[in-house]
DNA sequence: TATGAATGAGCCTTCATTCAT
DNA sequence: AATGAATGAAGGCTCATTCAT
């Protein structure tokens, strides 16, 4: 029995919470709805998270993980910059689009996150890791080519999630107004115009 | 003019409740701290608005009223279009990104309607109110200046509020991080890309 | 004027907490309710009941009077005390059992009269009449008609009373059971055998 | 033998809210009461009954059988169908004018019923199953007396109920009018009255 | 006379938490 | 490691009552 049989039950509570959470949002799902979704009893759930917080936390976590693993996915490599920064964005659309468990948590803790002290670090930093990851990719890619930004690499990856974000909010509210193909291509428009080709040096 | 009392304890009640909502948000707000807040015991809460879901309509409605208000006002009519257009951006971030009760307020309920279907309707107007709004103030400019986007003008303004709003979020969440002149530099650079100037007639 | 505004106003709110009473019985009945039912505010029915308690007497008041009245006028004067008696009983179901408003609250407070001290005393006083009623118009008949009850006249009435009363509450749990020809039928084979006719004096 | 005491609980509650009742009715009793009475937290309440409506149908299940047993313990085997039935109706009185909490629970709930929709099936059922009751026990015996009833055996048995019922709340509302031996003399003669002896065949 | 406004106590219910088993 | 039982603090809401107008 390589794995304790504890790990196993919290790790299964962390998604029977990941679920319920993203069907019925923080403020109404009760530690009952997460222990019934998990098959377990109340008094379970707080064997192994002591408090309803630590358990919001550590599904945070989980829900973050999975999100940057599949944005991670995302960046494709590809034989030029331009057609792989295209088809990264499409897929980091899609994985914040397509409503996912993970990315519904993510989004509806991120308001929480406003007014709860404990949950702010965990999304600032959710942000700061999915920033450094495109730098990181971005950087080379573009250097090799050739191309500049227009705006600060530091800058640059806050202003591509900020924009993801805020449409998947908008899409949210109102899931017939944004057209995906219209998304992609207005994204990847704006990207375009994000840079120049730098003047070959001497 | 009998009983104008009530109108105005209606209004001290929303206003109450847009300040504590502000500053615990929708999960940790009672109508009990809506009462204190406002002055005023629960039953006269409960006798202005039948229930908390009313209230929070209402609240909702005010608050979204007001942004769109301040965002109006931010449409600066002037000289040349790109000049205006940068003034414009600027004061639609400084609306939203002030960290003002009602900016505050919409940001949260927007990530409540998820789960919220009174909500929603809601919300999807307010978007759809912005939209006209930018398309109404921007469309006659860029004709008037010979400028066309490269991006459709239904899509344009939701691509621009996304884009602000997920802004936002990130901001709320470590407000450290960006720098409002980074954040009004890059969405110029943004909208500059999004422009051509369009080949003359004739 | 002959009558003051005020009683006639009183008097619909007795009116209209009769109707309510009726409707939804008194544990579910709030104040809101009758006032709404007269076309009044809260305000007006306190101001001419200065508490609900008060309000209520008067409308068993008024419910056992309307009660009695129809009772009274149950009481036929017949050509045999034997047809008198029969056609009485008849009526006397009717009055209980077709569900007309007023003995619809009379039975309501009745059973709410067993915790409530103040309307005990107007119950009791309601049977008392209601006994009175049956035996006064009871005796000269039978006396003239050689007529000797088989149980006291002080208890006659009363058991009359019980019978209906009883078969009422019956019929209003379970409407289908009991058929009004053969509760009718089965009242009068009891009542007549509750006489014997006395033998002839001299 | 786990977790029995679950059901001691949720019996010692059944058994509290049935004395609250019994002494203050169900418009005057509230939960808090029962759970007092019960010697437990409100908690405690609902965690064995779901909602005060789900309690109050179990408590009325509860007092019907109760009244049931006991009236059924009453219909005394005797050597003669007539010293049989005149005991018998003694104790059907004495059941229901005792002012048990079981008897006091059912009148009240009885009145509840008119306006509660969940309450009178129960409340149906209960005098169907008093009135089969009745039945099965008076029609052998009567028949092997050779005793015919002048009412159809169907109806006998709701016109006993009704008048003992009836006779009760009268009792209730005033005590001191009806004296147990002439109610149970006039029951008696009632009774007799409705019976004649069958013609003997051939 | 009558109204609209406001109060405050109380009600049913939910829920995170604790604990014995 | 997990369960059922129980607690107690809120929470939203109802309602009789009071009061200024």
């Amino acid at each position: 029995m390589r794995y304790k049989k504890s790990e196993i039950s919290a790790a299964q509570i962390v998604q029977a919470a990941t679920r319920v959470l993203a069907r019925q949002g923080y403020a109404r799902t009760s530690l009952m709805d997460i222990a019934k979704e998990a098959g377990m009893s109340k008094g379970a759930v707080h064997y192994h998270f002591p408090t309803k917080e630590a358990l919001i936390q550590e599904v945070l976590a989980h829900a973050t993980n999975v999100v940057q693993e599949r944005t991670l996915a995302a960046w494709a490599e590809d034989a030029t910059p331009f057609v792989g920064l295209r088809r990264s964005l499409e897929t980091l659309w899609e994985v914040r689009a397509s409503r996912s468990d993970e990315a519904l948590v993510v989004a509806d803790l991120l308001a929480q996150s406003l007014y709860d002290d404990a949950l702010r670090p965990q999304l600032a930093a959710f942000y700061a890791t999915a920033a450094h990851q495109m730098r990181d990719h971005l950087a080379p890619q573009l250097e090799a080519a050739g191309i500049q930004p227009k705006i600060p690499m530091e800058v640059l990856p806050r202003i591509v999630i900020g924009l993801l974000d805020g449409l998947v909010m908008q899409a949210f509210a109102d899931p017939d107004v944004l057209e995906p193909e219209d998304v992609v291509a207005a994204i990847e428009t704006l990207a375009l115009g994000l840079f120049e080709v730098a003047p070959k040096k001497g």
